[in-house]
DNA sequence: TCCGTATGAATGAACG
DNA sequence: CGTTCATTCATACGGA
């Protein structure tokens, strides 16, 4: 192992190969009558050897949960060696590479960072708050959070949390940290759906 | 391609639970329960009942023709602000998101690609029997462009313009450029459904 | 009413 | 890292 090759490289795909582009693969398992690509075209490949062929994670639920906890506990950024941990802790569910994990992350963190800018972006002041019949405004859905190991759904963007929970609710993260919020109990961070927190 | 753009943001709501659905349906698991995530946390909170959704945008046949002749007209990678024009001038039409017109040029753009690929694929003629590809089997069907204002069908695939236009005939795009033919008149590129070309 | 195609939406995997 | 590609999931629709 080389210590010194930055992460990704590890991940190259065959240069030959352009982008991802394997025809398909087999999906063990699953089914649920879609109608999937069936193929078979391809042939070969027998026993003999250890099928390279590398189909798309496809993540469990319970993967997901854990990454995203894991995620929501502060980890952005795991190292090689976290990268393992987490990867024979969801291989338990079902296959998965180091790189899946990589990417999960990598995906969360971007999108996630993506996310809050796009909403940031949309910013009209907007001064009625009911719009009653008005559409959505596009990115404001809820999300799930557990508070107090008890799930609950709060709207994307800042909640008050004095006006929820009482003039000294204080909210923290699964890690400890408290949710930052301002004079008038509105967080000043984003809650991340799925993330657990405490009330205090 | 794609010379300066910068794609500040992406778009999308639902931070966490994958492709599983509101509504109903989904049978949850008893089948080896492989795809789907159904996300969990366990409860569920159905109580708001407010519960929006998000119902797929279903595009009118106006937007449709608007997306389109932008898309044609070389844009395939709009940015975010001409996505909020874009979305403006087409929400008058109906209801619709940013998100939306970030994914019809997204899918727009792939699935043209893939298509022109399925049908490069096909090259060994022959035996055109084994569909193989069992994926999609079908682009041997006609699309509907416009010339000259006037809509009309033709085969996907190379057509011959002399042949059907005249010996002098070319098509060109609606943003000007010349459908190049070889020598007996066919076209050497795709021409795109629902795409408004002129003829000289 | 059921099946198959078209396509909106989401996301794993990569590229520059 | 932000952006883009490719693939997959789920649903709206149209035909038999």
């Amino acid at each position: 192992m080389n210590p010194n090759i930055p992460w990704p490289s590890m991940f190259k795909a065959n240069p030959s190969i352009s982008r991802s582009q394997w025809g398909e693969a087999s999906n063990p398992s699953a089914i649920s009558g879609q109608r999937q690509s069936c193929e078979g075209i391809s042939s070969e490949n027998e026993e003999t050897s250890q099928q390279e062929s590398k189909p798309r994670w496809n993540p469990k639920p319970e993967q997901i949960r854990v990454l995203q906890s894991i995620f929501n506990s502060g980890v952005t950024n795991p190292t090689p060696e976290e990268i393992k941990r987490i990867r024979a802790q969801l291989q338990e569910f079902g296959e998965i590479r180091d790189a899946s994990v990589f990417y999960w992350f990598r995906n969360k963190k971007a999108r996630t960072k993506q996310r809050q800018r796009h909403l940031h972006s949309g910013e009209t002041s907007k001064s009625g708050s009911e719009n009653g019949t008005g559409e959505e405004s596009m990115y404001g859905r809820s999300i799930t959070i557990v508070i107090n190991n008890v799930p609950g759904q709060v709207p994307v963007g800042p909640i008050n949390v004095k006006a929820m929970f009482g003039e000294n609710a204080v909210l923290l993260h699964s890690t400890g940290q408290p949710i930052l919020q301002n004079e008038w109990g509105f967080t000043m961070e984003c809650l991340q759906d799925g993330a657990m927190y405490y009330l205090v």
